[in-house]
DNA sequence: ACCGCCTTTTAAACCGGTTCAAGTCCCGGT
DNA sequence: ACCGGGACTTGAACCGGTTTAAAAGGCGGT
């Protein structure tokens, strides 16, 4: 395997400096037409690339943005919305040749691994997601000097530019829709509080609730996850008056929720209606099919890569809203059901 | 922001050249401890952490490894093994400070994208993944001299590194579980037949069908997705003698054809039982639940990151073969139904 | 006092690009 | 014939590390 052609072979070949060759690569005007020809047709002669490491030395310029998971690690792979972000994120910088740098980590070492992407120095900006309260990450990477955008978190006071969904709109359809239905018992199965987004779904059904003129309902914490969705269900359940609906922070605790009502005989949506949150793939084909909210995670990820791409170039970026998540109304949602008081 | 420092400054500091400072860095034997000390401290004071680019360039190695994700985007986000196979990745590599790149392409790009990674050198190997019939990428990366592993591929022809798990096992405890729970009929709804490991788990259920002297079953493709999954369930329930239990290429696709069951108006699993593979966090939670095949993907991330390290390093790495998969029953698998004939 | 040898340290080249100040050429104007 | 100026090119420094060959220092032996 030969060593490969740097750039002075280029220029040999093409008879000119390697400060030449440079140039006609970056497209920096000023040089001969013919004299760029020269340079294509002898660096593809050669099949020179010009290396990342040398550029990236030379510019100060990773090329490369890194995205850091900060979830337990068996959760990680019950989250479609990383996978389908990510997808989002990639469609954007490989315009630009740009590379994702993926990291993953536990909350607590969280705070080491940005510091290192920054000291190395081998990203030119991050993603910060999954926004908890109290969150050091935005502050830390002002600190580092690291170009950051802030994903999903609307309360801006951070001074990060953010790129936002408000998921209270949806919230409140759902909530909207199964009062419609009848419902006045509306309970809610909650993701955890230190996440911003967990936190605003979840004030987002109280005050839906309070807007239409209900009592506060009931709300349980289920962790995003199966178990705590059963576990949340199961107690919820166990009340001397149980609610006629319950609305869940993600899709997955919904049907671990729609698992435990059916166990305890209840038919859905007759005893009981569901609203999840995600419209993860199997949604259709839960039985009942299982009504939800649905965001469109790849927009996202190409949103806050545009906005981080902006940053590291700029210095600074607008902060965008995207569209809202839409409610999918399928079968776990149906009239209340005729019981008891009243 | 200060000019953050350089080796020089560190050098400068301790009162020794750039070159002592290299030595010390890499624990390089031949310097005094009292030097390494000063060299340490001085390291310390100013807060300095190498460049990676600088070391990049002049060591040649990007201290970066590669996945590519070559799925439809839709596809990606289903599978809960890539998260967790990345988070095993992730958990090797960065022992030693390395970094995973991830890029995700269609299957169309696919070549391209491996040929733009090996011409960057942005990454210093990578794994192959999902690999196909005629997959033209072992080839490729031997040309292209890309350090590589392959991923579950049993048979080894490619001349690389493997690591692989057998899923023949584990589908053939699941057919006989089954066939010890008296069903004789026996179909399989397939993952793409492209994938090598697709078409292994579907061959893998022939096997065991002859193995236990019943005639040959039905196998229907089901693409790995909840619609496939659901068509396939469907044409096969259609059928004027349906088979008694169902084994699918994935929970997924088996999740969704519990649903089509379900809505024909079965009782799972009196009228039909149902086999998965993944054991998705949700196959707990179905109802009935869900009896499936096991693997452990974060392991798979290990060995192979393992694997590809070795390479790396040594120019080569000695295959590796996994635990096999477990069944694990739960409730979707009972007895034949007495029915019809005989 | 001199030598050889081992330990420690360093100067300088190198990795492969980018960039800027300083050329070189050529041409039209006077 | 000479000058000014625009269009192209280029030499050389620089990015921040690693590495090698050689120098410097210390020490016991004769």
């Amino acid at each position: 395997m030969a060593r490969r052609p740097t750039i002075a072979d280029v220029a040999q070949l093409a008879g000119v400096s390697r400060a030449t060759v440079s140039f006609v690569l970056n497209n920096r005007p000023g040089v001969a037409l013919a004299t760029q020809q020269r340079v294509r047709s002898a660096a593809e002669k050669l099949g020179w690339t010009p290396s990342r490491s040398a550029r990236a030395l030379s510019t100060g310029r990773a090329r490369a943005v890194g995205l850091v998971l900060t979830r337990e690690p068996d959760l990680i792979g019950t989250d479609p919305f990383y996978p389908a972000f990510m997808a989002g994120i990639e469609s954007v910088i490989s315009e630009t040749g740009d590379g994702l740098m993926l990291q993953m980590s536990r909350p607590g070492d969280e705070v080491e691994i940005y510091r290192r992407l920054a000291a190395d120095r081998r990203v030119d900006g991050v993603f910060l997601s999954d926004v908890r309260l109290d969150d050091p990450r935005p502050e830390l990477v002002t600190e580092l000097g690291l170009p950051a955008v802030v994903v999903g978190a609307v309360e801006s006071e951070t001074g990060l530019p953010t790129v936002n969904l408000d998921d209270r709109p949806v919230v409140r359809n759902a909530v909207r829709h199964l009062v419609e239905l009848g419902h006045r018992d509306i309970a809610y199965v909650a993701g955890p509080e230190e996440f911003v987004h967990a936190r605003r779904r979840r004030q987002a059904w109280a005050d839906a609730l309070a807007e239409a003129g209900l009592p506060p309902g009931t709300s349980l914490p289920g962790g995003f996850t199966a178990e705590g969705g059963a576990r949340a269900t199961r107690a919820l359940l166990d009340r001397p008056n149980p609610p006629t609906a319950i609305v869940y922070g993600n899709d997955l605790s919904a049907t671990a929720g729609m698992a435990v009502a059916q166990d305890a005989g209840l038919r859905l949506p007759d005893d009981l209606s569901v609203v999840g949150f995600d419209d993860v793939p199997l949604a259709s084909w839960t039985s009942p099919t299982l009504t939800t909210c649905r965001a469109n995670p790849v927009l996202w990820g190409r949103a806050a890569a545009q906005a981080l791409v902006e940053v590291i170039e700029r210095g600074t970026a607008t902060d965008v809203e995207l569209d809202p998540a839409t409610l999918v109304i399928r079968g776990s949602t149906g009239s209340v059901p005729v019981r008891g008081s009243r």
